[in-house]
DNA sequence: CGCGTTTGACCAGCGC
DNA sequence: GCGCTGGTCAAACGCG
């Protein structure tokens, strides 16, 4: 399974993910926001990935139901017209196409969806715009069918009679409309509780997977990904995803955006300027490296660098520190620095250090207050500049616990086990950073949690907004399982409990595992949250990844090996996963091909090819062998 | 010799 | 202002 070819994530295979929601998409998911990118009134639509695949099957096998046709039909004709600028439909034969079109038109579902009908008319009816009439609110769709009935010159509005009549016509037509779009928006409130439901299993599933591929990795094939992963010259010659960082910083605006910030205030450049520097510096000189640092070369297979950064070196990567910045000149971005989210990992592991994916340079190591053990201080040096940096500490109470914080984004492309913890600060620090920007307050109610960040699951993240840094915490140390482990170990907080297993380092998988989990959490909660629907959930919630929950459950026979060979289908992965971890719970190639995939399907816009992706390198030593290949810094 | 770790020192924030 | 604490730096050191 080394050969990524099947851990690719490419995009081309959402032909694959399509086909297989079509051919198993329930139908109630359906009722889900459509896309209108098959439509003639492309109206301004947040639609997701997810509302197109949706979309299409629901164009090419659901009939709309007849109940709304009509009515909607009535209401967007003229809105045609419109758009087609012809006027020439005033008698209107509603062929089938225009049928769905309309139909379409009028599908209320989804949370959010439920403006989409207003937008639509709003847009259809621009006419009604030009006259004055404010598009606000479902009522336009009260005066859009009345201005169409009485404000056009046609010859129907010349009796009043009949107008009147229409009049009483149209708004019975509307209370239908309405009690159907409520019955609508009930039942897509009802689908959407189910998806989440299929979430949190499927999320479940996923971390089963995750563990048990390491687990397998780390006794049959730890030699294998060794010799693949370590490259002379530092080079990714491997293939690996890409943190979008450009979503995570604009979504973030932290200390990535604060590169940005920074290296256009010019800050000094010289080594010497001392530590006062080291905290107003986000790069070195002028290395912003949110997106043009490292780039993927597809013919090589690897990523080059394509701006040469003055250091190499440690020293050279001087990253803002979030809570200093006394000379800030920006307070906005001291703000957004001060709310800077860090994710925590508590797992059981004899090891110094869970094994994350990435490669970890220690700086630095100190004794921490109320605690016997002491603090190490690890910095990412995949990349020069990279800003991630990472705690890593014993528990004081639990001594085999080992918690490891993450703070930033990574800058440079990651191996695929790399990515869940990736994707996990990045989402993290989204959904927090977003939460202090709009709700801080309700974002840390507990009751908040509990409805958006799991649903079934009440309490599985401890999310701390103490400050300066709210952080969320993953414990695997807990019982398996997580869904009946509703552990709440502090006030305010919400706690992760994940499947555990303290042998020999195992809580390294966990962690792992844990990691992918948390951006499909921090998705879904923004996901349930409407207003945070703005800020791409898309790159998390990814359609594919919701496929997957009813996938997983109508492909439970799956071929076990399929998995673990053939990636070029997430769904395939995830099917074949599944009825490994029924048949055989150690079974573990699907895992990685699983996780993989899911890794990287959460990340639309990483790079796409990894036709060569490694297995998942999740070990830490292996990546640091290049470095090191030891943390000889042991915490106790 | 290069690279990573160690470790004492430095700095900033915070509370008193 | 002072001390405590967390976080970082960078020279020294060790390893391969």
């Amino acid at each position: 399974m080394a050969q990524g070819s099947g851990l690719s994530i490419d995009h081309n295979n959402n032909s694959d993910h399509h086909h297989f929601f079509l051919l198993h998409n329930p139908t109630v998911l359906n009722s889900f926001p459509e896309d209108h990118h098959h439509h003639h009134h492309n109206i301004s639509s947040s639609s997701s990935g997810s509302d197109k695949w949706i979309n299409n099957k629901m164009d090419s096998k659901t009939p709309p139901p007849t109940t709304i046709q009509f009515p909607v039909y009535s209401f967007n004709h003229r809105s045609h017209d419109d758009d087609d600028d012809h006027g020439h439909r005033d008698s209107p034969q509603p062929s089938d196409d225009v049928k769905r079109k309309v139909v379409d038109e009028m599908d209320f579902f989804s949370n959010g969806g439920d403006v989409k009908p207003i937008t639509n008319t709003a847009a259809a009816t621009n006419k009604n715009n030009d006259s004055g009439e404010p598009a606000t609110g479902l009522e336009l769709n009260v005066n859009t069918g009345l201005n169409l009935l009485t404000s056009s010159d046609q010859s129907m509005v010349d009796d009043g009679i009949s107008t009147n009549m229409e009049d009483k016509k149209t708004k019975n037509e509307f209370a239908v409309l309405q009690a159907e779009l409520d019955r609508m928006n009930t039942e897509n409130q009802r689908l959407r509780n189910m998806l989440n439901e299929l979430t949190n299993n499927y999320n479940i599933l996923q971390m089963h997977l995750v563990t048990l591929k390491q687990e397998q990795k780390v006794e049959n094939n730890e030699e294998h990904v060794v010799v693949e992963d370590k490259k002379p010259n530092g080079g990714f010659v491997a293939p690996r995803q890409f943190i979008d960082l450009g979503l995570a910083s604009a979504n973030n605006n932290n200390n990535n955006n604060n590169n940005a910030v920074d290296t256009s205030d010019e800050p000094s450049l010289s080594s010497s300027e001392g530590r006062n520097s080291r905290d107003r510096t986000g790069s070195p000189g002028n290395n912003n490296e949110d997106s043009t640092t490292v780039v993927f070369d597809q013919d090589k297979k690897e990523f080059v660098r394509r701006e040469d950064s003055p250091d190499q070196g440690y020293g050279a990567n001087k990253v803002p520190k979030f809570s200093s910045s006394s000379s800030s000149k920006n307070a906005d971005q001291t703000e957004a620095t001060m709310r800077k989210a860090r994710v925590s990992v508590r797992a059981r592991s004899e090891a110094p250090m869970i094994n994350d994916g990435c490669q970890w340079r220690k700086y630095g190591q100190k004794m921490a207050k109320g605690n016997p053990c002491p603090r190490a201080y690890y910095r990412c040096t995949m990349a020069a500049g990279c800003p991630v940096r990472k705690q890593v500490q014993r528990c004081a109470e639990d001594k085999t616990i080992l918690i490891t914080t993450y703070e930033g984004n990574h800058n440079h492309p990651l191996p695929p086990a790399a990515m869940a913890m990736a994707s996990t600060t990045a989402s993290a620090a989204r959904l927090l950073l977003s939460g202090s920007m709009s709700s801080a307050d309700g974002l840390m109610n507990p009751n908040f949690l509990a409805r958006t960040l799991l649903p079934c699951s009440s309490s599985m993240a401890t999310i701390s907004a103490s400050a300066p840094f709210p952080t969320v915490t993953l414990d695997l140390t807990q019982t398996p399982n997580p869904l009946q482990q509703l552990v709440q170990r502090q006030p305010n907080q919400f706690h992760i409990p994940l499947g555990p297993n303290p042998q020999h380092g195992f809580g390294n998988a966990s962690a792992a595992a844990a990691t992918s989990l948390l951006p499909q959490i921090f998705g879904q909660a923004l996901y349930n949250q409407s207003k945070f629907s703005g800020l791409q959930m898309s790159q998390d919630m990814d359609p594919a990844q919701l496929g997957h929950h009813h996938h997983q459950h109508q492909q439970s026979q799956a071929i076990l090996h399929q998995a673990g060979q053939n990636n070029n289908s997430l769904a395939d992965s995830v099917s074949a996963a599944t009825a490994a971890i029924a048949a055989d719970p150690n079974f573990t190639a699907a895992l990685a091909a699983a996780i993989t995939s899911i890794m990287g399907g959460a990340h639309p816009n990483s790079i796409a090819n990894n036709n060569t992706n490694l297995p998942t390198t999740t070990n830490t030593t292996t990546s640091n062998t290049n470095s090191n290949g030891k943390f000889s810094s042991e915490l106790n």
